[in-house]
DNA sequence: TGTACATCAGTGAACGCGCGTTCACTGATGTAC
DNA sequence: TGTACATCAGTGAACGCGCGTTCACTGATGTAC
């Protein structure tokens, strides 16, 4: 039935399509940011009339949902692709790869970064369709976490730490559980901290504070590593 | 001439009316967002026809920029109010008291909160009568990092942590020449580091990974306090 | 204290624009026998 | 291989809406003499 092939050409036209219509709409959110996509204005560029589109997506909202997961996947792909051409036993360097591969395409693609980070869109709901890319980035982050505890790279908490606790964090220690919430908590701080430096930057809070974005940012994610993930240089002698 | 008293009843009701504007354009955003704010539905609602608008402002953007300033006035008042009931020597409540007093103004003003701190509105620039205001929150925090380095309560820095130079900070540096370079560095991180925590939460990133906003977040700051900081809970011998 | 004039707030109509979505339609492409 | 029918993509007109901004105007409020 679905075969991989004989889709018939009016199939492979209509992917093509809706590949075109989707880009087109992304070089939209590119120029002028996503609060005033519009439909006509995409369908004009693509060459069809305004209504043609409803062919292709029921209506605005799903028309944004894509450009959203879209969003989500590529710079997904853009982390994956950074943190795995680190040699997997450098653990600070697979870090260090990873925020600078956020920054990296957060300034490369400022709108589809306040697309996905920012104000979100009034009126809208993000479906579940998104999660499944959402997720890709922290689960690399996770991914550097674990294996740095299995290494035996990870300070302990300073005495007097503030002990998060299970309930606070129950949702994502579900898809975790091997994780301990300890951990799982500062990998949210980090992840946190490396978003909040972005958004700032990106979005103007830096202006007249920071002349240099790109090594002040490299410095305080090598200090993120340092104090709130604990990462430490050497194996720690027990 | 422009004395305090005999402004005439004009002036008066000019100011009193453009408070009233102000006041339903506030609760617009409240409600709806900034994204979608219309001129002529906070006119409906003054019982204004569209065009008095601009009696007392030029266009929506001067508009727009003025409930810019009336957020940052806002958040500002809330936090310095928070952070001076704290006792001068309790240093970490000082910090806590500013955290918690973010995120609590940012989760009764979720709108307000994404029209300072979400994605900038396309095509404005926030004009600089916005600083002054925005500089409040950063200046208190900024006071806390000073007061504990005169108290000699700030950890040196672990050894082997990247050094920020002076060149990317120089702006900020030129604002606060007293402040030793590290110290502002650290300073930049916390702030952003809450207001990527805050920013997560409201955004919805959060969603299905935290159950409990507040009592993450107080055990995040102390961390924060902690480790990016280098808050001690006493003065450091040497 | 009274009059003549200037200032100003608010009106109402209009301009020109773009938007999302619906609907009946025309042709072309595919499918079943 | 050929015909009859169903599916589907794209059209073009229309609906109903709201927007920011301009402009000539009316009256009321203030100011100067």
């Amino acid at each position: 039935m679905t075969g991989t092939k004989a889709e018939g050409a009016r199939q492979r036209v209509r992917a093509e399509l809706t590949r075109e219509i989707l880009d087109t709409a992304i070089g939209h959110v590119k120029r002028d940011g996503a609060a005033g996509l519009s439909l006509r204005a995409v369908a004009r560029d693509v060459g069809m009339v305004s209504s043609a589109i409803y062919r292709y997506f029921p209506s605005r909202d799903d028309l944004l949902t894509a450009l959203i997961v879209s969003a989500y996947a590529s710079l997904a792909d853009h982390v994956e692709n950074a943190e795995s051409s680190a040699r997997r036993s450098d653990l600070l360097g697979r870090w260090m790869a990873t925020c600078s591969a956020i920054r990296g395409w957060a300034v490369a693609h400022p709108h589809e970064y306040g697309l996905i980070f920012g104000t979100p869109v009034p009126g809208y709901a993000a479906p579940s369709d998104t999660i499944e890319q959402a997720t890709r980035v922290p689960t690399v982050l996770i991914g550097i976490l674990r294996d740095a505890a299995a290494a035996n790279r990870l300070l302990p908490d300073l005495p007097g730490s503030p002990k998060v606790t299970a309930r606070e964090l129950a949702p994502l220690s579900k898809q975790f559980p091997d994780v301990p919430v300890e951990l799982l908590a500062r990998g949210l701080l980090s992840w946190a901290s490396v978003f909040g430096l972005v958004s700032f930057e990106l979005f103007g809070h830096f202006h007249n504070v920071i002349s240099e974005g790109a090594p002040f940012f490299e410095h305080e994610a090598e200090r993120i590593a340092g104090t709130v993930l604990g990462l430490t240089k050497r194996p720690i002698e027990r």
